[in-house]
Parts: C-alpha cells; structure tokens; sequence
DNA sequence: ACACGGATACTA
DNA sequence: AGTATCCGTGTC
C-alpha cells in the first residue's frame, strides 16, 4: 500500500532527495503520477539556482518548512513546481521534470489540449498543466494536504535490501537547459523511462 | 530553428 | 522606465 511521505524525507540534501524521489508517485487530485525524472538545485555554489540572483527565493528557504511547495513561471510561460529540501548538509530545491501518468489520463489530456500518453507529463511545464499546477499552490505544503499529496510507490515500501536494488534503477545525467554550473551531474530519471523529457545521453 | 511571454532584479 | 535574463513548449 502507497503512504504519504512526511516532512522528514525533505529534510536531507536536494541532491539526495532528487533521486530519493525517482519512483515516488504523486497523487494531485483527480490525477496522479510516477515520478520518472528529477533535477536538484543548491541553494549555496550553484549559479543555476534561484537562490544566485534571486532575494525572494533565498527568503523562501528561510522562513518556510521543509517539503514546501515553490512555485514559480518560466520564460513567461510555463508553472515549474519544486519542493523545497531544508535542514540537511545543504538546502535548495527538487524541480519536478517528468512524471509517467498513472490516474486521470483524460483530465490531464483535456488540460492539456492533445493526448498521447509518453508526452502528457514529459516535461515540467507539461505536467503542471496536466495538473492543473500554479502558483496558487505556491507555499503549499502537501505533507499536510491529504487531497494533493505524494505516496510511495509500492516499490519503495519493500524492506530495505530491495529497496537498494531500486535505487541501482537511477540515473544521473547533466540538467537541462542551464547554462551554469551545467557540469554537475544533478538530473536523475529512471533508467529506461518513455516518459522523460528528453533522452538521457549516451 | 524560432516565436511565444511574464516575473525578477538589475541600471538610470 | 527600460533592459537582460530565465530550470520550456509547440510549431515552423
């Protein structure tokens, strides 16, 4: 049976959480998803973070609680939805980049405007769409929300020695579409996914 | 390959 | 005020 995460699982490093999530599903309503790619941002050393330029998301970190929503636009465009980690060897964030759909495919398809299923979620403006995602759920906490809430997938819920062998299914590859700090290797997709934004490279 | 588009943080 | 920048998508 799935259960929802709490807030300690935030409370770690992002880039640690960012893979910790690869197989987590997310239950949004009506709709839900398997997470099948991730990216980490820290908040300290990382030029392609919010937290480099941006006052406001530096204040984010400091007076919200670990697990919070951030939401924010992208190229004035596109609702971009991370998690915020807190309280472990480093904060930052968790973008959400992909998600293999798993409930409500025609409420998602219908938001989106087109269906075909690999391409409903892969990519983190698509799948906030698919959501229905904005930033009207910007500060949200899901850890105390149960209608809009993360749920471990089954794979996860096995003892530990099996939920090594899960972790051997992550991938870690260069982030997308940054220009700084492009060197660290803080994208993580399942390996083998149809469902991600763009290929892993090999 | 390129248009689309708004919040943020700069300069002045 | 104006300008540069930004973690993307769909269509050309």
């Amino acid at each position: 049976m799935a259960s929802q995460i709490e807030r300690p699982f935030f409370e770690t490093d992002p880039v640690t959480c960012a893979q910790s999530l690869i197989g987590c599903e997310l239950v949004w309503g009506k709709t839900a998803g398997r997470i099948v790619e991730t990216e980490a941002y820290a908040e300290h050393d990382d030029h392609a973070s919010h937290t480099f330029l941006r006052r406001g998301t530096r204040k984010f970190i400091e007076i919200h609680p670990a697990g919070t929503l951030y939401v924010y636009l992208n190229y004035g465009v596109h609702w971009l939805l991370n998690f915020l980690v807190k309280g472990g060897s480093a904060n930052g964030f968790v973008l959400i980049r992909a998600l293999e759909p798993t409930e409500g495919r025609n409420l998602m398809a219908r938001r989106r405007g087109r269906s075909g299923e690999r391409t409903l979620c892969s990519g983190p403006g698509k799948l906030t769409q698919a959501f229905d995602i904005t930033n009207r759920h910007d500060e949200m906490n899901l850890c105390v929300d149960p209608r809009h809430c993360f749920a471990r997938s089954s794979q996860e819920d096995v003892d530990s020695s099996r939920r090594s062998q899960a972790k051997a299914d992550v991938v870690a590859d260069e982030r997308i579409g940054i220009t700084r700090s492009a060197h660290h290797l803080w994208r993580f997709t399942e390996r083998g996914s149809k469902f991600v934004s763009r290929r892993v490279k090999s």
